[in-house]
DNA sequence: GTTACTAGTTACCTTAATGAAACTATTATG
DNA sequence: CATAATAGTTTCATTAAGGTAACTAGTAAC
């Protein structure tokens, strides 16, 4: 196990150690939607998202969650919300740099998920 | 993005099947606990690992709870139960290969928790 | 003036998640 | 016989999460 510096003294880190800061990411990251919409806008980096893009893309999220879970992301730095001054005035959402952070996280889900569903189709 | 075969043909892997594939694994892995137990399991494959002993140290965790995830992650084929035949009788628990496959996925929640835990601190 | 688009908000409701504490059962120790 | 340890389960209660549908507000097209 990694060895990590504390109280000025080397120490050996141990799994609490590593159990909260998973605890902290969860805090941060965790929920139904949260790491759904980081990839999401991860993924468009090159277009201009809006709401109601995000709610007819975002299978099954209904407005009242979806606005919710922007503010917290946004509250976390991790995205940007920018009124543009178009009739009817749109909005767009984008990742920070310290959302595309989130990125590891999101792919391993993905790569997970896309195997779990093999092992589960072939385990029938 | 990646290509994928499907319905016989090759098509773009769209946004849609990333985040569905997503979706897989948050049904499996999210919530509160699962991935936290999943994580203190592999750290301890040289261990015998029994209930009371998760209970202690992974921290908050109800009794209750422990035993209901514990549960689900068992018919997920994640980790195993095995009673003990001692006086009083232990339950070992312990990760499955499949189970070890979601250390990717830990794995980068605890790096991240690690440098979100140093950008608050530096914020501050 | 009615409909439709944007971006939400609000009220109401249901279900899921979680927690605290008490309890069961077995066996051993003092 | 009381205490303590194991591994949970059960009950009761609260909180968090999530959904539906109606609604606001500004603007434009028909």
């Amino acid at each position: 196990m990694a060895k990590i510096k504390r109280d000025g003294v080397l120490r050996e880190a141990n799994c609490t150690e590593e159990l909260l800061a998973m605890r902290d990411s969860l805090d941060v990251l965790g929920g139904k939607w949260k790491l759904m919409i980081l990839r999401f806008l991860t993924n468009r980096t090159h277009q201009v998202i809006h709401f109601k893009k995000m709610q007819r893309e975002i299978e099954g999220i209904s407005a009242k969650m979806l606005s919710k879970e922007l503010k917290d992301l946004e509250v976390n730095l991790l995205i940007t919300r920018k009124v543009q001054d178009t009739k009817p005035i749109t909005v767009a959402y984008s990742v920070t740099e310290y959302g595309k952070s989130v990125l590891p996280v999101t792919e391993t889900l993905v790569q997970w998920g896309l195997n779990h569903r093999e092992k589960i189709i072939e385990s029938i």
